[in-house]
RNA sequence: GUGAAUGUAGCUCAGUCGGUUAGAGCGCCGGUCUGUGGCACCGGAGGCCGGGGGUUCGAGUCCCCUCAUUCACCCCA
């Protein structure tokens, strides 16, 4: 029988890895509560239809990396390539812009069937948010420095921010048409894949890597020459927004984007630690989406991260924080005394707020020491059957070798106990003793 | 979807020209230390050598197929 593996291009977040993820997710919380950024969590599938209306027909995503299969009555449903369109759809159905403008972020799972790579999976996880409702480049400006907040919070630097506009329904007609008076005269000498884009989404022949496309697409025309009037005032107040809060980037005419919904400001920000898969975050404006998913018109603006390449960044610069002893490790001695420090357990679990153990399987004194050492815990208390008759506890911190010895607490009344732990392990006692 | 590299213990990897019983380090369990962890020393458990077929007296090693992983292309988080 073959051993069942996790599909492929799906991982495990195991310990002790998953604590990297809990101390990010705890961090995106405060930061997207401090930008006044509410949560939104939206179904892991939607109707295909969603994705394709909202994602856009011609492009990748769309065309050959969704997940999507039929339910037992042939309905078409996909697993979420990507939060934005879910989310609007989510606020329509619920008329959330009925009340003014919107901001909500998002953290979990997408699914896009790709041949993994470094820094590219199957099932991935994306911190975003999206700003409803705001036309100011403010909003802009905003979208763009919260995510590089979380990223100097958690020391990463050495980042590449790169900044494009590519304009709006007024201006794009005539860009297009730029563009392939550009490319069309040289199409033969274009590679394959650009011959196809020329007709469908020339503005995609300006990432290209191929190196046939390469001087072709160095001679275009810059968007950045035919922005109409809006979008070039736009892009210059948002320019001033970033120069004012400090954040540094490179403006790159080339920076176009996977997804059709965008307009005006388009946004990644690149690490070279990453490999092939060079950025950690993207996202730009998207005036024309809620409109087109059958809503009002509405400005909006946001961004998404990939989770797994932030926390490969962060492993690669070294910032991650070494684990502090902390906690309590209960060593009994003996079934007597296995049998008396149940309830004080249980009894700790309810006051102590730091992890409170115990190992149930009858091993000597050595061999438990080393399991809260192994374990991490601060402190561990100690009882066999010397001590239940003297109806004390020994307390030895781990760090410092210090011993106390405590009384025996009565059941699951702990208090007394508590007291002691805290004093050594120099923690603030928690408020419930404080009383 | 295309290409390349790699699959040997829980992890990281040796394994010669094809040769007899498959190795190390780390980790795990136990002992030295009848009740005090990290260090040291000693011992132990743990392997269908990814799977299938072939060549051979003999295959972890050579050949074919297959699966998986990794990296890259396309494109993106």
């Amino acid at each position: 029988m073959d051993k069942i593996t996790a599909p492929r291009g799906t991982q495990d977040i195991i310990p002790p890895g998953s604590r990297q993820w809990r101390e990010l997710e705890a961090a995106i919380g405060d930061l997207a509560d401090r930008f006044a950024y509410s949560e939104i969590r939206t179904p892991t599938f939607e109707a295909t239809e969603l994705f394709v209306r909202g994602v856009g027909e011609t492009t990748d995503i769309v065309e050959k990396e969704m997940y999507t299969f039929e339910d037992r009555k042939g309905r078409s449903l996909t697993l979420r390539p990507e939060w934005t369109a879910g989310v609007v759809r989510a606020v329509l159905e619920h008329n959330l812009l009925n009340q003014g403008p919107l901001k909500l972020y998002y953290t979990g799972s997408i699914f896009r069937y790709e041949r993994p790579q470094k820094g590219r999976y199957r099932q991935a996880h994306q911190f975003g948010v999206e700003c409803l409702g705001y036309a100011d480049a403010a909003a802009d400006a905003e979208v763009i420095q919260l995510p590089i907040e979380l990223l100097t919070r958690f020391g990463i630097g050495g980042l590449r921010v790169e900044l494009n506009s590519i304009g709006d329904a007024v201006c794009r007609p005539a860009y297009r048409q730029a563009l392939l008076d550009h490319f069309r005269p040289v199409a033969d000498q274009l590679s394959a894949d650009s011959q196809r884009r020329l007709e469908r989404n020339p503005l995609r022949i300006l990432d290209s890597k191929d190196l046939r496309d390469k001087p072709f697409i160095d001679r275009a025309p810059s968007y950045l020459d035919h922005l109409c009037a809006d979008c070039q005032a736009h892009f210059a107040t948002l320019r001033g927004h970033l120069d004012a809060l400090g954040i540094r980037y490179a403006v790159n005419p080339r920076l176009v984007r996977g997804l059709d919904y965008y307009t005006r400001t388009v946004f990644e920000v690149h690490s070279d630690a990453l490999g092939a898969q060079s950025t950690i975050l993207g996202g730009g404006r998207y005036d024309g989406l809620v409109e087109q998913l059958g809503g009002p018109p509405t400005p909006a603006v946001g961004f998404a991260m990939g989770l797994e390449r932030f926390l490969m960044v962060r492993e690669e610069l070294g910032t991650a924080t070494e684990s502090v002893r902390r906690g309590i490790q209960i060593i009994a001695l003996g079934q007597a005394a296995c049998n008396r420090l149940v309830p004080v357990l249980a009894g700790l679990r309810r006051v102590y707020p730091e992890p409170a153990d115990m190992d149930y399987g009858d091993r000597k004194l050595g061999a438990q020491l080393k399991l809260a050492d192994r374990n991490g815990a601060r402190l561990a208390a100690i009882c066999g059957d010397a001590e239940l008759e003297r109806g004390i506890l020994i307390l030895r911190d781990l760090e410092t070798k210090e011993q106390r010895e405590v009384t025996l607490p009565a059941g699951t009344d702990v208090g007394a106990l508590l007291t002691t732990i805290c004093q050594m392990a120099a923690a603030p006692a928690p408020a419930l003793l404080q009383e």
